[in-house]
DNA sequence: TGAATATTCAACCATATGGTTAACAATAAG
DNA sequence: CTTATTGTTAACCATATGGTTGAATATTCA
């Protein structure tokens, strides 16, 4: 089993827990955007939105790129990757455990 | 794109983000166990360990059995497949993003 | 210079974690 | 019946989120 950096992988999931900031991020698969231009969906305040994209650069997966006034902000992949990696850890166990669902709806019919 | 029902990722990545949880997973994954035996490697307070349990618990990441007077916790796969599933909404967007450092950095050489 | 724009920061509030210790409940065993 | 054992619950404390509104900052534009 690989090993997975602690307090990396706690801001990694922790940022992903949230519905605004996933909803962030699937924005920002698609391209760079600018702050204001990633809160025009959301309903809540700018001053939120700001709050969000700071919990999601701590996490690293995202970078901000300052081009006068305004925030370049854009995806960054490598955390997802290790978010992804930790749970393929467990891809075993989630492939027997579905089997033997699938095992035990057979036995049933 | 798949969709996700919003507060049950919520829950999950919530739960992931702690290292004891974590922790929790990786013995579970050898098969159930009882709330002492999770607690024994760890030097929290049982109590500690005990909400633990309970938030795992809560996003469906553990069931429990009560076999007289002890819990007996087991892994629950579903809520972990969810979360990769999510996650590898975004796999074209690290290997292109990996590719493109691996670009870079072949025409650095 | 002065006004508009893009964002952050500060102060505040409510709720959730993450931990503690102490008390309670339920079951097992002497 | 009394005492251990296994866990949960309660009360408490500190810190982080998640949101608000209002003020401060930094650019850009007229």
């Amino acid at each position: 089993m690989v090993e997975y950096s602690i307090s990396e992988l706690d801001a990694t999931f922790g940022a992903l827990s949230d519905p605004t900031r996933r909803a962030l991020l699937a924005t920002l698969v698609l391209g760079e955007a600018t702050v204001g231009e990633l809160a025009r969906p959301h309903e809540i305040s700018l001053a939120a939105i700001s709050k969000h994209i700071q919990i999601l650069e701590r996490a690293g997966l995202v970078r901000r790129r300052r081009i006068g006034r305004t925030h370049h902000i854009s995806l960054e992949a490598s955390p997802l990757l290790d978010a992804f990696g930790w749970l393929g850890a467990y891809q075993d166990f989630w492939d027997e455990s579905l089997d033997s669902l699938a095992g035990l709806l057979e036995r049933r019919s």
